[in-house]
DNA sequence: ACCGCCGGGTGCC
DNA sequence: ACCGCCGGGTGCC
């Protein structure tokens, strides 16, 4: 049987595509100015690329004995079976060939044999083959022992690693049916393992819904007694909690109160013993105090999490919502209190002086609640929509310096966000300025000493760390759901303004603040005061901001300190197994922590299709995460009871005229095309495809979208500079509007200042320069390796993008067919019910302000968002549209992807799609916006589908991804041809050839 | 004996 | 290491 596979077949991204016993070689498209965002086996551009390929090495090569020597000079031990790694020591003195054998834990045990090493070294450092070991017996020996080796990589590399083998005159032996794992015949007893065999399969090409599918099925057999408990939050929560909410609280405080050994950990006599690695060590392994709430969107995680802290909030008791309460003195924490008032005089104040403090000189009474009304929740901001104001701290500085845009990231230098960033914190700031107050910080040096006092005390403060995009609604939720009388001091570390005082941080009860902001502290040189502190809770609300393990924000997280640590997530594996590992290494699992022992006990099993492998996983997960979906039921009865959600699709015909331009260009696009086909070179003319799709999209949308005709050459191998560099800003611009997502690879975000490089990879121009600056001199392209050079990025000018929106300006204003459709909908909707809200989507924001005109003639009062607008700009659309009072707007046209997860547009009930996306899952979540808990009404969708046109392709190309997700975790053979056969059909299809 | 054999010293890379 | 390897002592049976 031929299995052949891509390593970059859909699967790839989600599972990184290691596929056992692959013979065919096209992983990698040859053809430099290829698009790998749109790789052909998907024409429906996948939702972002991984980073950096510490590429997974697929292909088991063979084993081979060896030795470890040198033991009697090292401390690290083994068990037998365990598993070791192996380390190229480049500067040993003795042999620049040295390999050093470690155990998990990273304790040297000894060294490779000399002769073996001088084998590996040269295909360790040029990567092509990943030797993994494990001691096999003997584990106990004084001077030496054997060593089991497992060799993988890419079947490209097969025939230079066995000659370099050969030549030391090494030879590899036969792949046991163990799979190489060799840990299976003792990790469950000693007994000699079920034999693995190489899988039947490779994995099947999976959509994102698929995914998520497959991942919840994980949890399908799960339903223990440990989730199902449930618990009364703490009496300071006003919201009464919905049952999965106390089931979750129950859990998460289970968790953090928990003494139980982690996962895969067992005691054995007087260690403790891992049982996937057999790893053992006298010091009892640290569990995790916490997990990952993975709740679909709109089941409440904040809420929840807002519990956890008040309801666990010191030594497992909760806070009360009258702290000053007789009787209830907070004793361990009186003497912190820190009150910022100015107007207060300061006594003694040990370090803190410069802030104001003063200590709670008596028991807390009845005068107290007075002193401490600094920060009532009955005084919270105008960003709750219940009119509460949260207790903000804003603290004035005056140190000027403080507010230089230079202090910020290098990352946000120069990029307007910065700009949106402090606007949005001035906004956030002087909302909250009930309680501000003019404080004086005076230098630097106070707040070290300061710090020092803090150092090894243990805080009660929650730091939560979020997305910009959700800070505010952070804020909210304190504060509706807060009794109005807790006092809780809380602060946004947001802004130029904020504080970097540790030790006015540590007496805090919560810290709010953003990835940005942690990554840019922890970039500076001065010492972060958010990682000085040793926080009592961690949360990372969309904890897959950290799923690329490169990112400064991932290392900045990583390097907090907490006792307790929660990921909050909708989508714990957004796009691959990988994903799931940065989050296991926050949580600081043990040993999943390094990359290796994850990768080679689950992520390559699971990937390969090894039922242990995937029996771990679904053990693992079983046992720190709670996930529950929308359709989850409690006793029977669904978590959430939403309205239906009803989406039908209105067929649009063109007029004459509009059908005369679709096809004139759909004509001149199928010649060029068709020739492609007939050479045989449409998947390397994929851009160009694009191109044409993208050109017939937006006609069907309206004729003035119709960007200047890319015109259709490709590169000829001779262009002069000059035209490389033009077409390479146009590739960069088709990129950019072809509603693909536009994200950077090697951020995983949005991409700021958008540049594109000679091999037509476009990343932001800072995640980019940073990764050459790190890789010089010789930088090689994060996605296909090819050499880049600082000097030849190329930006879009700006001219280009604006000259589009102005030329449309100026353009006299027609209608559309599209429009006239959604006109008539919106009217006859308004004569039915003016009441009703709706959400008008597209991909094309230039189409969205085309609809604009209409809206306005006919008097509907509307508001927009979409991913250009300045954060506070937002912040106010969302605001206004979800105000329910008269004459606020009713019509909100929203980009397909403008705002975060997250985003709460639940005052619309009815949904107009203008334009289909290539992603279903991208649609279905702007679906969700306004179909999530706080919907009282049906939702009703309308997708616009133009007759005959590509639209009505893109629909069946939708569904027929759709329909293919029955599978399981790769039960599906592929066959590369078959696929490529089926991306080129898909092509066919899209255009009618 | 420019060998073999013996037994002591010695030991990762 | 109850090994291998090294190099010095030694040398018929």
């Amino acid at each position: 049987m031929d299995r052949q596979g891509a390593c970059r077949d859909p699967v790839w991204k989600y599972f990184q595509s290691v596929q056992y016993g692959t013979h065919g070689n096209f992983s990698r498209l040859s053809h430099p100015t290829f698009l790998p965002r749109f790789e052909f086996q998907d024409v429906i551009p996948p939702d972002d690329f991984l980073t950096s390929d510490e590429e997974l090495d697929p292909i088991l090569f063979g084993t081979l004995r060896g030795q470890v020597v040198g033991l009697r000079y090292y401390t690290g031990v083994v068990n037998n079976n365990e598993m070791v790694s192996l380390q190229r020591e480049p500067n040993n003195p003795y042999d620049k060939n040295a390999i050093r054998v470690n155990n998990v834990n990273g304790n040297q045990v000894g060294h490779l044999k000399r002769d073996l090493a001088a084998a590996l070294a040269y295909i360790m450092d040029n990567k092509l083959a990943q030797v993994e070991g494990v001691v096999p017996y003997g584990a106990n020996n004084a001077f030496t022992m054997p060593l089991h080796m497992t060799f993988w990589g890419k079947e490209e590399n097969r025939k230079v690693v066995l000659n370099q083998l050969m030549k030391h005159g090494f030879k590899l032996g036969p792949t046991p049916k163990t799979l190489g794992l060799s840990l299976e015949s003792s990790w469950s007893s000693g007994r000699a393992g079920p034999s693995y065999n190489m899988p039947a399969h490779v994995a099947v090409q999976m959509t994102t819904e698929q995914l998520k599918m497959e991942f919840d099925k994980l949890f399908e057999d799960l339903k223990e007694d440990s989730k199902t408990n449930e618990m009364e939050p703490s009496e300071a929560i006003e919201t009464p909690l919905l049952p999965h909410q106390k089931q979750a609280l129950a859990w998460m405080i289970s968790r953090e109160n928990s003494k139980d050994l982690p996962p895969f950990w067992e005691q054995r006599n007087d260690l403790y013993y891992n049982t996937i690695t057999n790893f053992s060590e006298k010091e009892r392994p640290e569990n995790v105090h916490g997990g990952i709430l993975a709740d679909d969107m709109g089941l409440g995680k904040t809420l929840t999490a807002i519990a956890v802290i008040l309801t666990n909030f010191a030594d497992g008791k909760p806070l009360l919502s009258k702290r000053s309460k007789k009787n209830q003195p907070r004793k361990e924490y009186k003497d912190e209190t820190v009150k910022l008032r100015g107007s207060k005089t300061n006594k003694e104040a040990d370090g803190l002086s410069t802030l104001e403090p003063s200590r709670c000189s008596e028991e807390p009474g009845v005068s107290d609640i007075q002193e401490n009304k600094k920060y009532p929740m009955s005084e919270l901001s105008s960003f709750c929509p219940k009119r509460r104001k949260i207790a903000v701290q804003y603290i004035e500085s005056s140190d000027s310096e403080e507010m230089e845009t230079s202090e910020l990231p290098q990352t946000m230098k120069g990029s307007s966000k910065v700009k949106e960033d402090t606007e949005f914190a001035h906004a956030l700031a002087s909302s909250a300025s009930v309680t501000k107050k003019k404080m004086l910080k005076k230098g630097a040096s106070v707040m070290k000493g300061s710090k020092k006092c803090d150092t090894g005390e243990r805080t009660r403060t929650t730091l939560i760390i979020c997305p910009l995009s959700v800070l505010s609604n952070w804020i909210d939720q304190f504060g509706q759901h807060i009794k109005s009388e807790v006092h809780l001091n809380f602060y946004v570390y947001y802004g130029p303004d904020r504080i970097r005082d540790p030790a006015l941080l540590s007496k805090q009860d919560i810290v709010l603040t953003t990835y940005n902001i942690l990554t840019h502290d922890y970039g500076t040189k001065d010492d972060s005061p958010l990682h000085s502190i040793k926080w009592l809770r961690v949360i990372l609300d969309e904890g897959h901001a950290i799923r690329n393990p490169n990112a400064q924000q991932t290392k900045a997280v990583l390097d907090l300190e907490a006792e307790r640590r929660w990921v909050l997530t909708g989508t714990p594996i957004q796009n691959s197994l990988k994903d799931l590992w940065s989050l296991l290494s926050f949580l600081k699992l043990k040993p999943f922590i390094d990359r290796e022992w994850w990768h080679r006990t689950i992520q390559r099993p699971v990937t390969m299709g090894d039922e242990g492998g995937l029996r771990r996983l679904q053990s693992l997960i079983k046992n720190i995460t709670l996930r529950r979906t929308k359709t989850s039921k409690i006793k029977g009865k669904p978590v959430l009871e939403l309205p239906e959600r009803k989406v039908f699709i209105q067929h649009i015909t063109l007029s004459e005229e509009e059908r005369k331009i679709y096809q004139s260009v759909k004509n001149e696009g199928k010649a060029t095309i068709g020739r492609y086909f007939t050479e045989g070179t449409v998947l390397a003319h994929y851009a160009d495809v694009l191109g044409l799709l993208l050109r017939l999209r937006q006609i069907c949308c309206h004729t003035h979208l119709l960007t200047n005709g890319m015109s259709s050459s490709g590169p000829s191998g001779n262009d002069t500079p000059e035209e490389l560099r033009k077409m390479l800003i146009k590739k960069m611009k088709l990129i950019l509007s072809s509603g693909s997502d536009e994200e950077c690879a090697i951020c995983l975000d949005s991409l700021t200042v958008p540049v594109i490089t000679h091999c037509a990879h476009v990343f932001c121009k800072p995640c980019i320069c940073q990764v050459i600056q790190n890789e010089q001199p010789h930088a090689k392209c994060p996605l296909c390796r090819n050499n880049i050079h600082g000097d030849n990025l190329l930006e879009c000018p700006p001219e280009e993008l604006a000259c589009n929106s102005e030329k449309k300006s100026k353009m006299e204003w027609t209608s559309s067919s599209k429009i006239n459709a959604l006109m008539h909908a919106l009217i006859e909707l308004r004569t039915e019910n003016p009441n009703i809200k709706s959400l008008v989507v597209s991909q094309f924001t230039t189409f969205l302000s085309l609809i604009e005109t209409p809206l306005k003639d006919s008097g509907f009062v509307f508001t927009r968002l979409d991913g250009s607008m300045a954060q506070k700009k937002r912040v106010e659309s969302i605001q206004c549209f979800q105000n329910t009072e008269a004459g606020s707007p009713t019509v909100m046209l929203l980009s397909l992807k403008a705002g975060g997860v997250g985003l709460n547009l639940c005052a619309a009930s009815r949904v107009f799609l203008m334009d289909p996306a290539w992603n279903p899952a991208a649609e279905d979540q702007c679906f969700d916006r306004c179909h999530r808990l706080g919907q009282k009404q049906e939702v009703i969708i309308t997708k616009f589908i133009v007759k005959d046109s590509v639209e009505e392709n893109m629909l069946k190309i939708q569904n027929t991804k759709r329909e293919l997700a029955a599978g399981a975790f790769g039960t599906k053979k592929t066959d590369a041809n078959e696929m490529k056969q089926a991306k080129i059909n898909e092509i066919r299809t899209l255009i009618d050839l």
